[in-house]
RNA sequence: GCGCCCAUAGCUCAAUCGGAUAGAGCAACAGCCUUCUAAGCUGUAGGUUAGUGGUUCGAUCCCACUUGGGCGUACCA
């Protein structure tokens, strides 16, 4: 619908030269009776070109040259809206688009060629992984899926670093906890990691080596076999919500490979950095940003902006087009160190886009409970997808913008798991599952030669929901507006129940009743389409 | 103090570059199943879009200030 406006627009625009000066924007009112679609182009005009907006509103439509049988009216309204109505039968060919393209409807070859890395979750092993890393994970990878939808050709990246003083603590909290199974008396500092499978861990070492490492340290066995369990239960969960990584970069790789090295004296090279009070300092005042930031310690320790600026160098060498980073507000003060610094050094920064989720805000009777990996004070991913399953899961992180704060109530989840908007739209998969069945049962099938008898208002309104599909993954995907997909979900889900309420199938007259399958069959294909982009199954019957 | 994000119906959230009468779900109330799944549908009620000013044909959206909240602001990551 929309490509063919823009296309009598295009020939339009030979007579009318003030149409290319201005990005043609179709919008679906808000209103059914504003039409199909709309234009503001003559309230923008009216400024530039000085005149009453409804005068240039009727210049472009009378220079318009349309066919009849697609486009019904065209009606001027308002303040100068150039409202369009489409025909009934022109509506209906969306069906025998969706019906041919199957799980392809939707997708778009507009970035194919391209590649893009999706970064997310990113959480170094301490602990397993939190309902907090569950927003980022499922955006995440919901991302990736859209931009995969679009063309790209995606990679999806977990980057994480196993040294520092976080895993030395670790690697002592499960020494403690062993020497403790064996007897010995330990002070458990409080600032140590107090979770329960520190003790499991330790549990597992002395069921397998004795009291043979009593003498180990703690960054030896201690810290390498807690890395290796924790993240062997990081990849569990992921799976469990459907997340599977195609690369994990271990940010040691950066300095065996020399890279923080050579960055470093780059920086110097350039004239970026200077010494001060024993410490390496990046001047990005110089860069245009707030403070200068301290790269390298003065006990010799490079500090994390350091390794995650040649982090991202390795990705502008791996021949990304796109870059995504995905981080929880906690991070919103380190990404421009490194935009600025990568920019500096010479790349296009533009590639990389940073989406900042905000926090889940946990309330459990009625508290907002604080959660810390180190404290043992969280609720894991694993216990919430126990919980309520990982539809409902990824479906809730993936329905509200991402600049929200966002409330999850658990005990609300549990009790209205029922009522979760998730299930709205998986029975209607199911429902129209159910009618297929029936409907073959009683001999009818679908037939693409009648859809003009779909004339009903549920049906039109349903048929235009159709269309917009593709727009909408579209625009989505480029914008990263993931809890988009979700709310057109809704509204196509709820326009089929009301079809299904008001039009019937079996019982219709039979040409009618095949339009009507093939109809289903379109809602159910973009319905499943659309759940996948969510991660969501798509069940046959509930 | 400074920076980023946020404030919309009782609750949780939407609102496609600034568009027409600000929309859903939950909760409340009133209806709809001898016929394809009632996890559904229909209707009612619910709002000074935190506040004050500004920009213009038009502001939930942009700007300024105020109030209230989240996250930062480290030689932690």
């Amino acid at each position: 619908m929309k490509n063919y406006l823009l296309n009598i627009f295009m020939q339009a625009a030979n007579k009318l030269n003030y149409l290319n000066e201005i990005e043609l924007t179709f919008t679906v009112p808000n209103q059914k009776s504003y039409g199909d679609y709309s234009l503001n182009a003559a309230m923008i005009l009216s400024k530039k070109l000085n005149r009453n907006p409804r005068d240039i509103a009727k210049e472009i439509v009378d220079s318009l040259e349309y066919d009849k049988s697609i486009i019904e009216k065209i009606d001027i309204a308002g303040p100068g809206f150039i409202n369009f109505y489409f025909s009934s039968s022109y509506n209906t060919q969306v069906i025998n688009q969706i019906l041919t393209e199957k799980e392809n409807f939707g997708r778009s070859q507009k970035h194919s060629g391209k590649r893009a890395m999706v970064e997310f979750i990113s959480a170094n092993p301490t602990g397993p992984l939190t309902v907090g890393h569950g927003r980022n994970a499922v955006v995440g990878d919901t991302v990736a899926n859209m931009l995969e939808r679009i063309g790209y050709k995606v990679d999806r990246e977990y980057y994480f670093n196993n040294a520092g003083r976080q895993m030395r603590v670790l690697g002592d909290s499960v020494r403690l906890r062993y020497l403790e199974l064996l007897g010995y008396q330990i002070h458990f500092p409080e600032d140590y990691y107090q979770g329960e499978y520190i003790k499991e861990i330790a549990s597992m070492l002395k069921n397998e080596h004795g009291n043979k490492l009593v003498d180990e340290d703690a960054e030896g066995i201690f810290k390498q076999r807690a890395e290796k369990e924790i993240f062997a239960d990081i990849i569990k969960s992921m799976e469990r919500i459907g997340i599977r990584m195609n690369n994990f970069y271990n940010e040691h790789l950066l300095f065996e490979e020399g890279r923080i090295e050579s960055l470093l004296n780059e920086f110097e090279k350039k004239n970026l950095s200077y010494k001060k009070d024993d410490a390496v300092w990046l001047k990005l005042t110089e860069l245009g940003n707030d403070a200068d930031k301290v790269i390298v310690k003065s006990s010799g320790e490079p500090t994390y902006r350091l390794p995650d600026i040649a982090y991202h160098i390795t990705k502008f060498e791996r021949g990304y087009d796109l870059m995504v980073d995905l981080f929880g507000s906690d991070h919103n003060a380190t990404y421009p160190d490194v935009l600025a610094a990568l920019k500096a050094l010479g790349y296009d920064s533009e590639k990389v886009k940073v989406l900042i989720h905000q926090f889940v805000t946990i309330l459990q009777k009625g508290e907002v409970v604080k959660m810390s990996t180190r404290k043992a004070n969280y609720i894991t991913l694993d216990e919430l997808v126990d919980e309520v399953g990982a539809d409902v899961v990824r479906y809730f992180f993936n329905m509200r913008g991402i600049t929200s704060h966002l409330n999850f109530d658990l005990e609300l989840a549990k009790k209205q798991s029922d009522e979760n908007p998730v299930f709205y739209l998986q029975y209607a998969h199911a429902r129209i599952a159910s009618i297929l069945r029936m409907t073959k049962e009683e001999g009818l099938g679908s037939s693409l030669s009648n859809l003009e008898l779909l004339t009903t208002e549920s049906e039109q309104n349903l048929l235009k929901k159709l269309y917009g599909f593709p727009d909408e993954v579209l625009y989505i995907a480029e914008n990263y507006e993931t809890h988009r997909i979700a709310i057109y979900l809704e509204e196509l889900a709820a326009l089929f129940h009301r079809f299904y309420t008001e039009c019937r199938i079996i019982g219709s007259e039979k040409k009618l009743a095949e339009a009507r399958i093939a109809l289903c069959i379109a809602v159910q294909t973009v319905l499943k389409n659309g759940l996948s982009i969510l991660g969501v199954s798509a069940p046959d019957s509930m």
